[in-house]
DNA sequence: CCACCGATTGCT
DNA sequence: GCAATCGGTGGT
């Protein structure tokens, strides 16, 4: 849960054979297990959500809606069920390559959701499972957000437990999915 | 084997 | 407000 608000103001970096895609997290969602009827991991492991029960600072990636791919990193320790959602980041790097990908809108519009990050950064299902501390996908230290510049509320696009405040995001930023 | 439905997005 | 699009999941 304190990883979901500790990632705000990291850089999400990736190194691709093209160049470096790089943004700051300025969004995240925190997904539990057994207690959370909105995870991905409530009813137990399952072939999809296997990263989610493994050991933390991993990349858990699930296909979504038959056309997204979404990012998580791995919170816990190995047997207990966690992950942040990445939701949104504010383009740093590599603003060529993410326009590359067919999203020709506005900078700050271009990682503002966590379907449009697995666009931009050319994810699939070949980066589930991804150690961030090993390889082309890692997290930087940035700049921490300043506790008065969170806000927390609920999470978004969710049927269950739907008033859980999992939701972080930096306040003021237009890189954030929505208000 | 089959049917349901989603941690979304973009257009009407 | 709603269609697009399809694999994971759970029940028959």
């Amino acid at each position: 849960m304190t990883l979901a608000r500790d990632l705000l103001g990291r850089i999400l970096f990736y190194r691709t054979a093209g160049g470096l895609l790089a943004g700051r997290i300025v969004e995240t969602e925190a997904y539990t297990g057994a207690a959370d009827p909105a995870s991905h991991a409530f009813r137990g492991p399952t072939a999809r959500n296997t990263v989610m029960f493994g050991p933390a600072g991993h990349a858990y990636v699930y296909f979504s809606y038959g056309m997204h791919y979404c990012l998580n990193v791995t919170a816990e320790r190995p047997g207990t069920a966690g992950a942040v959602l990445l939701r949104g980041l504010e383009p740093l790097a590599g603003i060529d390559l993410m326009r590359a990908q067919g999203d020709h809108g506005a900078a700050s519009r271009l990682l503002s959701g966590p379907g449009k990050i697995g666009r931009a950064f050319g994810l699939t299902l070949k980066d589930n499972g991804r150690d961030f501390t090993r390889g082309p996908l890692g997290i930087s230290a940035g700049t921490p957000a300043a506790a008065d510049q969170v806000a927390v509320s609920r999470r978004i696009g969710i049927s269950r437990a739907v008033d859980f405040p999992y939701r972080f995001a930096v306040i003021g930023s237009r890189s954030v999915s929505r208000a």
